[in-house]
DNA sequence: ACTTTGGAAATTATGCATTTTATATTGTAA
DNA sequence: TTACAATATAAAATGCATAATTTCCAAAGT
C-alpha cells in the first residue's frame, strides 16, 4: 500500500480515497497548489491524478477554471440507487446461475469476516471503520464476482464507488438502528440455495434501504423545523455547477 | 468542433476519435513525443489525455513504461456484448414505460435520418461514413434517453464506446449482407408500440448478429479453412486491469 | 551460450512563463 | 451617502522546456 509505483498514481491513489471518504466538501474547489503541498508532488502529478478523477466522475473539471469536487444530489441518489439495484441484480443471477464451489467458498468466508469485523471505529461519533468498510466492500464484490463478466463486475464497482461518496457522506449522521448482520447474512444465503428471486429482492431492499437512510438524514438536516439558521454563513458559496443545481447536498460542517 | 476550450481537451478529443476508429492498432505503443508532434501540443497535454483516455479504458498505463492502445480480444468482445444487450435492453424497456412524446418523435426522426444516411463512404473498400456512423450512434442513443436514468445511460454509452471499436476495426472486413435499415426500423417500431418483448429480442439479434460479424471476420483471418474453435478461458479481467493476452486480436495491415 | 555492462531512448517529475479568471480598490454618478 | 462601474492587483490554471530516473536494446566479455 505504501509503495505506488509513481508518485502520480500515489497521488491518485489518495487523492481519491480521500474523495471517497468525503474528506473533501462536495462542490468545494481543488486548488492545485494546495493539493501539491498536501501530497508533496509536482503539479504534473496533481493535473494527472485530477484528470482521471474527472472522468470517473468523482471531480469535475471546469475548462479555465480548474477542478471541484463533484456535487452530490438526491436526484443523482435516487438514480444511482435504482441502476445500482438492476445491475447488483444481474450479477447476482449470474453469480447464481454460473457460480461453483469456489464462489460459494468465497461467499461464505466474505460473509463470516464481514459479520466479525466491528461496524464502529467510533461508536460515540459513529464513525465507519476502514476494515468493516472493506470488509463490507469485498462481501459485495466476491457475491457478485460470481457472474464472471468483467465487463458486469467493472459497471458494478463503478456504481458501488460511487455509493461509497454517499455512504460516507452520511455515515456519521445515521440515527437507524439496523441489523446489517442480519441483512447480509439473508442475501448470502438466498444466493448460496440459489433462491435468485429472493436473493435480488433481498439486496433490492438492502440497496435502497441505506439509500433511503441517507436521504432522510439529508432532508431532516435541510427543515428540521425550520430552526438552524446558522446552518449556512457567509461563504454561503453557490457555485453554479453545469448540471443537477436542483437539491443539491452541501457540506454542513 | 474546432473550439476545443483546452489544447488538452483537443488532444484528448482527437486521440479518442482516433482510437475508436481503429486508426492506432490494438496494443500498439503510444510515444508520447511522436503524439506532441502530431497533435502540435506539449507534452503535458498528451500525457493527461493519455490519463484520462486510460481511465476509460481505451488505452493501458504500464507504469514506468509509458502507454499502449488498449488490446482488443474475441473474448472481450463476447463478454461486452453480453452485457450490452442486458444494458440495452434494461434502457429499452424503461423508455416504452416512460417515454412521453417527445421520445417517440426523436425516435422517429433519428430513424429517418438514419435510413437515408448513405452506409459507405468508400463501397469498394467497404469503410463506413462518418455520417452513417454519427446517424447510428445517435439513433440507438436517443431510442435509450427514453428511460431517463442518467446513469443507465452513461454506462450504455460507455459500452457503446468500447464496441464501436470492435466495429470499426472489422468495419471494411465485414462480408455479410445484412439489411441494417430493416433491423433498425423493427426495433424503432415495436418500440414505439410498446412491445418491450419484442423491441428487447430484436436489439439483442442485432447486437448479438453485429458481434457474430466481427468474430467471424476474425476467425477466418486467423484460421482461415479451420473451425472456429470456443474456448473460455476464466482469467479475463477489468478492462482497465491487467491485459488479457490471450487470443488477442492484433492488427493485419 | 549466457551473463554483464554500456549507451540510447523514453517516461516521469519539476519549475517557470504565459494566459485567463477572480477579487479588491477606487472613482464617478445618482 | 450609497450604489454601480471600471480598473488594477492578485491568484490560479494552462502550457512548455528542461532535468533526472528508469527501462530497453545491443554489444562485449566470461
Amino acid at each position: 500500500m505504501e509503495s505506488p509505483t509513481s508518485l502520480t498514481h500515489g497521488a491518485y491513489a489518495e487523492l481519491r480515497s480521500e474523495l471517497l471518504a468525503c474528506n473533501f466538501a462536495p462542490g468545494e474547489k481543488l486548488k492545485i497548489d494546495d493539493l501539491c503541498r498536501r501530497f508533496a508532488v509536482g503539479s504534473s502529478a496533481v493535473r494527472e491524478a485530477l484528470s482521471r478523477l474527472a472522468s470517473e466522475g468523482f471531480v469535475v473539471s471546469e475548462p479555465q477554471r480548474g477542478f471541484r469536487v463533484a456535487p452530490l444530489s438526491v436526484d443523482a441518489l435516487r438514480d444511482l440507487t435504482d441502476v445500482r439495484c438492476s445491475i447488483e441484480a444481474l450479477c447476482l443471477r449470474g453469480a447464481i446461475e454460473k457460480g461453483g464451489l469456489e464462489w460459494q467458498s468465497q461467499v461464505v468466508a466474505a460473509l463470516h469476516r464481514l459479520t466479525h469485523t466491528p461496524v464502529w471505529a467510533d461508536k460515540a461519533a459513529r464513525r465507519y471503520s476502514n476494515e468493516y468498510a472493506r470488509a463490507h466492500e469485498t462481501f459485495h464484490e466476491v457475491l457478485a464476482a460470481g457472474c464472471g463478466s468483467p465487463w458486469l463486475l467493472h459497471l458494478r464497482a463503478v456504481l458501488f464507488n460511487h455509493s461509497a461518496r454517499y455512504r460516507w457522506f452520511t455515515g456519521p449522521l445515521s440515527k437507524v438502528d439496523r441489523d446489517l448482520d442480519k441483512e447480509h447474512r439473508e442475501i448470502a444465503e438466498a444466493a448460496l440455495l440459489r433462491d435468485s428471486e429472493r436473493a435480488v429482492a433481498l439486496m433490492n431492499a438492502h440497496l435502497q434501504l441505506t439509500a433511503k437512510i441517507v436521504l432522510d438524514a439529508v432532508s431532516s438536516e435541510r427543515e428540521p423545523a425550520a430552526r438552524s439558521s446558522r446552518a449556512k454563513p457567509g461563504k454561503a458559496h453557490a457555485p453554479d455547477g453545469p448540471n443537477l443545481k436542483r437539491k443539491r447536498i452541501t457540506a454542513s460542517a
